[in-house]
DNA sequence: GAATCCTCGTCATACGTATTACTGAATCCT
DNA sequence: AGGATTCAGTAATACGTATGACGAGGATTC
């Protein structure tokens, strides 16, 4: 029994050029022997790897772990690894410390800018600007906000607030222009950083005006909670006086009193779908960009206003 | 100028076997050239992938991505490699699929039950039982426990109810122990999920006692959130008709009204330190088990008992 | 002055696989 | 019957590195 032979069987290439006994024989061995080919000499061999690189922001949100879950799974039923890398907020489009030879793509999430130099290796993007030059799959925030907007319009809602993560010139305009058609004219806008306290502050200034709205939309689970301290500090009763909108749907929502009424996002899921992209990639097929729909998920901070 | 030679001064072993102007020179020319070792031939040669795996469990907290990061951090300044492997909750010591002749040691978080067959590599676990068979790096629980117990005692409390996280056996009874060493035969003791609508709950029946406590330690932050709601269904004001603790300092501490008085964990150095423990493992060394410290934070739902 | 040692490299080999080219036997076609 | 074709498997090779064995020339020692 040559080792060739072994070779041919176990890649599954056995079809038409060894006989089903054999075959048969060649299994039961291995598997009597716990024998299994060589890595480190396949790749050497085939001059791939199999694995794909995970870009990862420091900021390490409720989301990320599960995109990271989601995306790890396909790997590795496919047969791939992933590995880590972190990416602090403040770096710029600097190369990988990982060695790009080790590695045969590169799945990156919310790079801020949509910064994609990481040589020839195919990119595939998650949750970033749809403009930057590689495949990319988003959740569908446009989407989610028209959820928002219709609920708060049926409700009777005019007066809109739109507490905006600032972080992200994309998003920051798509969520922008959803509220926006959705209430023409009568939405304010007030950008703020995702922290309590800012949004907190940033929630202050949109109801002191004088057509104070009647509603608070959020783009982000963490600003909802600062728009909660704010009204408890004007002593605004929610949902009574004051309807408010999460985004996200993290823990959080569910903590909060009264809990909040928000927009689930499939983080598994974009994960898992931004992987399966990548490996298609991989296989020089090009992926299609997607959008990852978000469900409304109404709790108690909405009401009809005053 | 041979291949060998090349090797061994890129290798750094030149000491003695090579002239200092002939190592210049091939420096200079892998520079040039932009030369870099094949990975998978050194691999094979040498038998090593410089790779780690990184268990992690499906439930994301947000703690968990301060782990990885601080975790991947040290492993890329070593050259080490990362390749992340999820772990759902109800798995058992099922081996892992990512083919262990890839990997070199394992990083396990979180493993309930403290499973350790990764066959004959070498593992380290982080915030697990550390009767477990393999160097731990946890959390010092017990301290963090400590510290709070001395503040609300400070603050003259006595009778004190304790909504215990069920999941683990090990921070279960070493909770439960710091906290009666502190205030022996005043502790209550309810067992929960992490999860608010339990945790509210098991607080509900805590609170519904004739000899209500003063004052609630949860071993969680989302445990302390189900506080908080059942003492709004109770009527009772925090801090002033009941006082509140976390643990973990996640953001919600923040967020929630008015701020959770908690132990903040070091999350991201935990993930440093017990890389830091896999790598010298795997270096021959025997890493010494590392208890980190929390530090108390004191913020607004703690206050006298009434 | 010959024997020994040191310095600076090079040669050759092995790691374990995938694959191309090949071979011997059996079968088929006319 | 004899050449062509198919079947089933083997031999040989290349991937690129690390390393122990080897060697040539010069310096040192007695």
């Amino acid at each position: 029994m040559s080792q060739s032979t072994v070779s041919i069987v176990l890649a599954g290439k056995a079809e038409g050029r060894v006989k089903p006994e054999t075959r048969q024989a060649v299994h039961e061995a291995a598997r009597r022997l716990g024998y299994r080919p060589n890595l480190a000499a396949r790749n050497l061999r085939l001059g791939r790897t199999r694995t794909v690189l995970l870009v990862v922001p420091t900021l390490t949100g409720p989301v990320f772990g599960a995109i990271y879950t989601g995306a790890a799974e396909v790997a590795a039923a496919r047969g791939f690894g992933v590995v880590l890398h972190p990416w602090p907020d403040d770096a710029g489009p600097a190369r990988s410390q990982v060695d790009t030879q080790a590695i045969e793509g590169v799945l990156a999430s919310s790079i801020v800018g949509g910064v994609t130099d990481f040589g020839d290796l195919p990119v595939v993007l998650m949750d970033s600007d749809p403009a930057a030059p590689a495949p990319t799959i988003n959740f569908d925030v446009a989407g989610g906000m028209r959820a928002i907007a219709a609920h708060l319009a049926e409700l009777g809602h005019r007066r809109i607030g739109h507490l905006a993560a600032s972080v992200d010139a994309w998003t920051f305009r798509v969520r922008g222009d959803a509220l926006a058609d959705a209430f023409p004219g009568s939405v304010v806008r007030q950008a703020t950083a995702i922290d309590v306290a800012a949004a907190r502050q940033a929630a202050l200034e949109l109801l002191d005006r004088s057509d104070r709205p009647s509603a608070l939309v959020c783009d982000d689970d963490l600003i909802a909670a600062g728009a909660y301290k704010a009204a408890r500090a004007l002593n605004l009763g929610i949902p009574g006086d004051l309807s408010v909108t999460g985004f996200d749907d993290v823990l959080l929502a569910t903590a909060l009193e009264p809990e909040l009424t928000t927009v689930r996002l499939p983080a598994e899921q974009l994960g898992a779908t931004a992987m399966t992209a990548l490996l298609e990639l991989l296989d020089g097929r090009r992926p299609a960009d997607t959008s990852l729909a978000g469900q409304l998920v109404v709790r108690a901070s909405t009401a009809p206003p005053p």
